[in-house]
DNA sequence: GTGTATTAAATGTATGTACATATATTTGCA
DNA sequence: TGCAAATATATGTACATACATTTAATACAC
């Protein structure tokens, strides 16, 4: 179920203007959903839909997040920093682990430290790096957000554990 | 087969230097692509899975993209406003057909107005809103781009056309 | 040992997303 | 008719992506 989210300072009244009409998810094919009814091939159709889905579970499980005050990018670095504790990481290590590798860690990184989530250290033994470690309180937030794991909140549920892994093999297969 | 498109200004030296080790294509189960082992279920499995290979997709298809001076945002426009030519095509009704519902249409097609491939007018009757049409510019563009529709070039083609189907079905219900 | 190549991270810039909000216009009802 | 609600689009801001480039430190070949 999509739950959306509302930031600070959105009054009432506002909310009562922009949402007076409810929020309908669409439960379509993916023909209608686009309203393109015809495809080229099963290539071209298995290709919009895979992209179209994919940004749908995105939004639902980043509208979660929200209430936690860290982004979907965030939380992917702060899982991987939480699989290394008590060892820190590099920058390196963590695009490497990145679901998406040509985002900008760096700049990741700050925000979290920012939000006191993390710590950054120039690493003594090689002065290029830097040790990345999430903080106790980086740890807790997770801990809190446990319940978020594994696409729950997502459409992603509405397959059976059999649909679910065949959907992995295919996507495998295309990425392979 | 991923094929990296250079930008222009780069010089062959500065390739050699950034790329000198050839850049291999991960082919690999997901489990072994982010380095987890294991995963809390075959949901969590699939979620990340289906995140991570949209992005791969998407990021095959815009490097195709990049030859052309469009992004893909910019390019799905395209192809709307030549689905609805020679009839123009009001901002909600981009927006309505996009497939990333949230992202703004009205900067997207500032974009493609400063390039020439499409006008923009107010409508005369309703002049709250405003008609975006395609140029011929813009419809010899997307002609010449023809060939990379259908996810051609991407992963998706390694599937079977069974699987294609398959993959969409799954996909649907993820989303119903 | 010195200088060049390589590596790690940060930064700059254009674009896009997500959301709130502003502005202009039209609709519709008291 | 007149004014509030609704609608269409644009804009502001924070964050992220994609890619090139810069800066700093280390490795390595000679």
């Amino acid at each position: 179920m999509y739950v959306h989210i509302f930031a600070n300072g959105v009054s009432p009244m506002f909310f009562q203007k922009r949402y007076s009409q409810p929020l309908r998810l669409p439960n379509m094919k993916i023909e209608e959903e686009i309203k393109q009814p015809v495809f080229k091939s099963p290539y071209q159709k298995a290709y919009i839909n895979l992209v179209y889905t994919a940004g749908r579970v995105q939004q639902e499980q980043s509208a979660q997040f929200k209430q936690y005050g860290v982004t979907l990018p965030q939380y992917n670095i702060l899982r991987i920093l939480r699989g290394q504790y008590p060892k820190p990481a590099t920058v390196s290590l963590l695009i490497e682990r990145m679901l998406d590798k040509t985002s900008n860690a760096s700049r990741i990184v700050d925000k979290l430290v920012a939000k006191e989530l993390v710590t950054r250290h120039q690493c003594p033994n090689d002065r290029r790096t830097v040790d990345v470690l999430i903080t106790e309180k980086g740890l807790a937030l997770l801990k809190e957000m446990d319940e978020l794991e594994g696409g729950k909140g997502t459409g992603i549920t509405r397959l059976s554990e059999e649909e679910a892994l065949e959907l992995s093999r295919l996507l495998d297969k295309v990425r392979s």
